[in-house]
DNA sequence: GCCTGTGAATCCATTCACAGCT
DNA sequence: AGCTGTGAATGGATTCACAGGC
């Protein structure tokens, strides 16, 4: 996890949660929203969702509960959901596709602006948003010129960490990776990961001790 | 996270990660690693890789470090990676695809053995791994007939919580949720989330903190 | 000398409990 | 009365630092 500031990083990644819920709930056409029943959709306790929130501010009304958009709006700004941010991907196999064509992107403001890859024969595909795949020697101009801000990697293993390295010489300093490996990252460019598989591997160890109980 | 047994739950989910990179040194022909030299590949500190590993039993040696394969194999045996699991998959979308077509999958004992969906125009399509897709109805009989252990979710998130509710249903404990929504989970049904926009929220916050600086 | 294993110390996150506003 | 905001208390996880084996 990226460490940064005086703000938990795990209340940071809850308070995304929220966002999440809260719009749900906005849909519903519920107005005010208590931090207890917050926290039953998110699977968390009021305490929790109180504090999380006290980092940034006071939203709330004692007495009351929060104002469901105000509170929306309040944690957009907060977490810099309440701006486009311009993304590229790097390897457009299945995942690539998948994340290029995923609603989530686009309604919470995240923006695909270029895709790369290293197969000759996908250069100028064009994909579900209209962007075109272009050639990973394009990619430092491109990311200039288009003012990308993030960079996916979604390449196999074996090539994710020289991407990364291109990428972080491409002057970004945000990197989301896809790839099941650990990567270097270099001065001034934070990699977070994104690894199901150890996810999976959680589950199993469990599993095992569930058998193992009976 | 799932929380259980004395076990710190953050722990176990790094050693699943040594694992990984211990595979990696392996194949690049290394017979023993010290704690430091994992811990710098898996950006963690000496202390902790030898915290993490102490609370499954010793396996290094004082004074030499680790024996990389004997470590694998104790590992493996541990987060029960030394053997089979068997999935199924809901939501034959993009995503879907990319998971089922996904090397790591297999290569970590995991196996897909079902998929369904709720389109009867996939019924009956064929995935590269030969599985083929089937109607919902089928879910519950083909899970017992498999002995499927392990769900995941990749439909779109209005669908999630009636396929989670389905999964339950029908004997899994254990489900990873690939949708971007928080699932309700029932007694004795463990429910992991696999969100990516999370952690791209936790990207553009640290960006704009960034750019606040300056 | 080198590197592990681990109690003790520290650091961080969560929960409690209550004061304060409506 | 109801619900937030927050210091204080608790509980977990990480790091220190050193004893012990090679």
């Amino acid at each position: 996890m990226v460490k940064n500031s005086k703000i938990p990083s795990a209340s940071l990644e809850r308070v995304a949660l929220y966002l999440r819920c809260l719009e749900e709930i906005k849909s519903k056409g519920e107005i005010v929203i208590s931090s207890e029943r917050l926290a039953i959709l998110c699977r968390t306790n009021p305490a929790q969702v109180r504090k999380d929130l006290s980092y940034f501010g006071e939203f709330g009304v004692r007495g009351i509960g929060y104002d469901v958009d105000e509170l929306i709006k309040s944690i957009k700004r907060i977490i810099g959901a309440d701006r486009e941010w311009r993304l590229c991907i790097v390897g457009i196999g299945n995942l690539g596709l998948a994340l290029v064509g995923h609603e989530n992107f686009r309604k919470r403001g995240y923006r695909f602006m270029a895709a790369f890859d290293i197969d000759p024969e996908k250069y100028g595909m064009e994909l579900p948003n209209g962007i075109r795949i272009q050639p990973l020697s394009e990619m430092r101009d491109t990311i200039k010129r288009l003012e990308i801000q993030i960079g996916l990697i979604t390449t196999p293993p074996s090539a994710a960490q020289e991407i990364a390295d291109m990428l972080g010489d491409a002057g970004l300093s945000m990197i989301l990776n896809f790839s099941p490996i650990q990567l270097r990252q270099k001065e001034g460019c934070i990699i977070e990961n994104v690894d199901f598989t150890v996810k999976l591997d959680n589950l199993a160890y469990h599993l095992k001790e569930l058998e193992q109980d009976e």
